[in-house]
RNA sequence: AGGCGCGUAGCUCAGUUUGGUUAGAGUGUUACCUUGACAUGGUAGAAGUCGGCGGUUCGAGCCCGCCCGCGCCUACCA
């Protein structure tokens, strides 16, 4: 084996070899208990960035467990279309490159491009998840546009319409005039903006002299207004309401009304009302049967019946013109400064038009109620729970979905209408002629489905729910659903209205939540920041069993990660350290060793190790089985190179021609490969295969378990003592700063007749581990030359001095560890005097403060001796 | 405006759900060591008033209250 681990050699070929051995590939006849996922579809047009990494790597850890496990394990990848995005950038590409709009070149041509651009982006993303080395059943891959999938969509959306769920209409919507779509309430950011408040005067029609001043933040709105609004309440308006103002360079009168939804703090407490461009507005109008009046089109330019001079005048531009305008005329009051939020288009960052216009709608009332019963009732759980509250919050405010989308990338609606009658026709396929009146003149409606909607079947869709397949009866409800924060409403909640509405049952039964990856200053990563680690430069240069790892060590369940190189380097050297501890083992053996050992003729050191891994195989399980992933790499790291590699590997170089031995050094290898299976896939791999695993996987092998007759409480016990003593004599070496490489001879003393049978027993390791070239074990040390001494509690160590210099050090030494034990001693007697400490206490703990107490009186004791005979 | 979360070693973070003996990790840092698995290493250290105040308790990093600082989400105040 290799002096140092080479991880591209290591790395590059497995994957390959698991995916031909169809080590992840699902049995939809397997009678195991199933345990399925769907992977959150990336979308075809990103790259893999260090949310896909954390998101993916997680369950790969639990699959590749519960596979281990014995589950019949089922991941499915799949690709997002992703609408508005993959348009935005196919759209942007034709441009430059032909400079050609998708209009000129038409719908079927601009598809057709998207298409070809599809494939290979996909490709490219699909190669990039792969080198995380997930288990992943690529022969069940989807895509979400897929003829497939869109067989399921249109039944679905063909359903929702006859259940009266889905309707057509005429709403104030969010309109992103960048994107020329409309928006869902969610791809919507509120951010806050510095912006004026702007106060202008509207002139009374019976009395132009006096006025009414209404504030606003968009002053341009105002030539689309069609009343002034106040408080009924408001006693400095009560005497206007009903009154006509005369709306400033509009030459027309609108009327002054009250309701109920206007603040009396807030500006002037009158508020201009454009039921076309606000939603508070549009609302309000709706009330008062008011007019609207479009000023402002659908690309963010004025429009309608308006003053010339502002028509096709983008409105920015507008509000700066018409502001000045009015402050020539007098009518502006005063301008403030005023922070506050406006809505952004999540894609493009555009600020957001509200726009009235007809568009499809999901009722979601009644499907929200069981989704949020499944919740209550613990039917489908999120770790951590806490999400729930976010999730509840959501669905008990669920507005109606916006799902149509005035692009061309996505799934069409199947809705289609008759040009001669206006019939509307909602079916799976085109219709020859109208149902309603025979006609041939017939339109399919231009937009797409919001991507989302395809997201939201996603866990049946994908199983083959339409074709009642065995996927979709073996694997439905899946086991759980790995995913961010960010897309819980997106997703999550959507995923289960439809799940439950469709799938006939729950779409996942255990949510899990993973935080954002932030940089190691805590901020977000973002390329204007220029802090973006890439996934695949890590896995370049540390390797990708050392992102995966250090990933699940930082992952609490929702909680951010802050992400540091130097902590994904320290988790590569742990790499490096498995690879070496494991190139010790399999240099030692023989080829005769078996893992069916004589348990009489091991050591007490086999023992020792045998009990703590099995106790730590159960720790580990435990802290799987409730998802604390992060818990469980930490206790194994640990245990791995601070008790295996640091003891373990150090006592069994004395035992090396035992063969018994040697086979309890394969048989902890072999544990501990399959432990970090799940983490480290590559590395685990590579070993186990070196240590003859005869044409078997560690996928194939069963996840260690805690095993009874791996119980050896008294030895492991016993090695404790003897790793104090050994680190207690090491202490003593450098502290006194003999050579490290000279060996001494050492004197021991111990009060106690048992511990000292329990030394000699496993002196071999205390002298290997000490540089000892001979121990005594001594009644007395008063006969012997002066020397450093160590003190445990039952124990003393004498190594003699070189010279008489050392004798001032040592004393200062000794004293400096007296004042530390004795008080440590008047902490524990005063906590133990308490008597509603031992009286109310358990036991146990009482009876532990109890035994450190006598030993350290016991230590204390012998140190106050050393010191007398060394004055 | 509501809701959620965070504050622990120089830095980045676990640990708090279930209170219990001397609070851990990575990195950095000190001394020594090219010992035959490993210098991506070893041995032994130093380093923390667990944000502040108060309360409950025999006992609080952990439970409760208030305060300070920071972050996020939701929301139609023009």
């Amino acid at each position: 084996m290799e002096k140092s681990y080479d991880i591209a050699k290591t790395e590059e070929g497995w994957y390959k070899i698991w995916v031909e051995n169809n080590l992840f590939k699902a049995d939809n006849k397997s009678k195991k208990p199933p345990f399925s996922m769907i992977l959150p579809p990336p979308n075809v047009t990103g790259s893999l960035h260090m949310g896909h990494a954390l998101t993916f790597t997680i369950p790969d850890i639990i699959i590749r467990r519960k596979k281990m496990e014995g589950y019949n394990t089922l991941w499915l990848p799949g690709v997002d279309h992703a609408g508005i995005a993959t348009q935005m950038i196919v759209e942007k590409n034709l441009k430059k490159e032909n400079n050609q709009s998708k209009e000129e070149i038409g719908r079927d041509n601009f598809l057709k491009i998207v298409w070809d651009w599809k494939d290979k982006s996909e490709k490219r993303i699909l190669q990039q998840v792969e080198k995380l080395g997930l288990a992943l059943d690529w022969s069940r891959m989807k895509f979400t546009l897929s003829k497939e999938m869109e067989d399921v969509v249109t039944k679905v959306f063909v359903d929702l319409y006859r259940e009266k769920k889905i309707y057509r209409g005429t709403y104030m919507v969010n309109y992103c005039p960048s994107c020329k779509t409309v928006l869902s309430d969610l791809e919507v950011d509120h951010r806050e903006v510095n912006g004026k408040l702007t106060y202008i005067k509207y002139p009374l029609k019976k009395d132009s002299t006096k006025n009414i001043i209404v504030a606003t933040t968009r002053p341009e709105t105002m030539l689309g207004d069609t009343a002034v609004a106040v408080n009924p309440d408001d006693e400095r308006y009560s005497g206007l309401i009903g009154e006509e103002v005369l709306l400033p360079l509009a030459k027309r009168s609108i009327k002054i009304i009250s309701d109920n939804e206007v603040s009396r703090e807030f500006g002037t407490g009158a508020v201009k009302i454009t039921p076309a461009h606000d939603p508070l507005d549009y609302s309000i109008a709706l009330r008062h049967g008011l007019e609207h009046r479009v000023v402002i089109d659908q690309m963010g330019n004025m429009t309608g019946d308006i003053p010339e001079e502002y028509i096709g005048m983008n409105r920015e531009e507008c509000r700066k013109q018409l502001t000045e305008k009015l402050r020539e005329k007098g009518l502006i009051e005063k301008e403030e400064e005023h922070i506050h939020n406006v809505g952004h288009c999540q894609r493009c960052e555009t600020a957001v038009e509200p726009n009235i216009s007809r568009q499809w709608f999901l009722k979601t009332a009644e499907l929200a109620k069981p989704s949020i019963e499944v919740v209550e009732k613990k039917r489908i759980e999120f770790i951590p729970e806490k999400w729930e509250k976010v999730y509840f919050n959501w669905m008990n405010n669920i507005q109606d979905w916006c799902i149509s989308r005035q692009l061309w990338w996505g799934h069409r609606i199947p809705a289609f209408y008759c040009r001669s009658c206006n019939e509307i026709i909602v079916q799976t396929s085109a219709p020859e002629k109208c149902t309603a009146c025979g006609s041939t003149d017939i339109i399919q409606d231009p937009d797409v489905l919001d991507t989302w909607f395809s997201s939201a079947l996603w866990p049946f869709s994908t199983l083959g729910w339409n074709s009642g397949s065995d996927d979709f009866k073996t694997f439905y409800p899946t086991s759980l659903m790995a995913t961010g924060f960010d897309i819980i409403f997106f997703w999550v909640a959507r995923m289960v209205m439809m799940g439950i509405h469709f799938g006939k049952d729950i779409p996942f039964s255990k949510v899990l939540i993973n935080g954002l990856i932030r940089d190691e200053k805590g901020q977000k990563m973002s390329k204007t920041k220029n802090n973006v680690i890439d996934p695949l430069d890590i896995i370049e240069q540390h390797g990708t069993d050392a992102l995966r790892f250090t990933l699940a060590i930082q992952a609490v369940p929702g909680m951010d990660i802050s992400l540091s190189l130097s902590r994904i380097k320290g988790y590569k050297a742990f790499v490096n350290k498995i690879w070496n501890a494991s190139r010790f083992v399999i240099m030692n053996l023989k080829g005769d060793e078996s893992f069916d050992f004589d348990k009489n003729r091991i050591t007490i050191a086999d023992k020792w190790i045998l009990h703590y891994l099995n106790m730590t195989i159960k720790e580990t399980n435990t802290l799987m089985d409730n998802y604390r992933i992060n818990e469980a790499a930490d206790l194994l790291y640990h245990f791995f190179w601070h008790e295996y590699c640091d003891w373990y590997l150090e006592f069994s170089k004395n035992d090396i021609n035992n063969r018994d031995s040697r086979s309890v050094l394969k048989y902890t290898l072999f544990r501990f490969m399959q432990l970090f299976h799940p983490f480290m896939p590559f590395i685990t791999e590579e070993i186990y295969q070196k240590t003859g695993a005869e044409g078997k996987f560690l996928l194939n092998t069963e996840f260690p378990q805690f095993r009874s007759e791996n119980v050896f409480t008294e030895e492991y016990l016993n090695i404790e003592l003897v790793k104090k003593i050994i680190t207690e004599t090491r202490k003593t070496r450098t502290e006194n700063k003999i050579d490290p490489g000279t060996k001494l001879n050492i004197f021991l003393k111990t009060g106690s007749e048992k511990e000292k049978e329990i030394f000699l027993r496993s002196e071999k390791y205390f002298n290997f581990l000490t540089k000892s070239s001979k121990t005594e074990i001594v009644p007395d040390f008063s006969s012997l030359p002066k020397g450093f001494r160590g003190v445990l509690s039952n124990w003393e160590i004498l190594l003699p001095f070189e010279n008489d210099e050392d004798r001032e050090k040592e004393l200062e030494r000794l004293k400096k560890e007296f004042k530390k034990t004795d008080s440590m001693i008047i902490s524990i007697e005063s906590k133990l005097s308490n008597e509603n400490f031992t009286k109310r206490a358990p036991e146990k703990i009482v009876n532990g403060f109890k035994k450190t107490l006598q030993e350290s009186i016991d230590k204390k004791t012998k140190i106050e001796k050393t010191i007398k005979d060394l004055s």
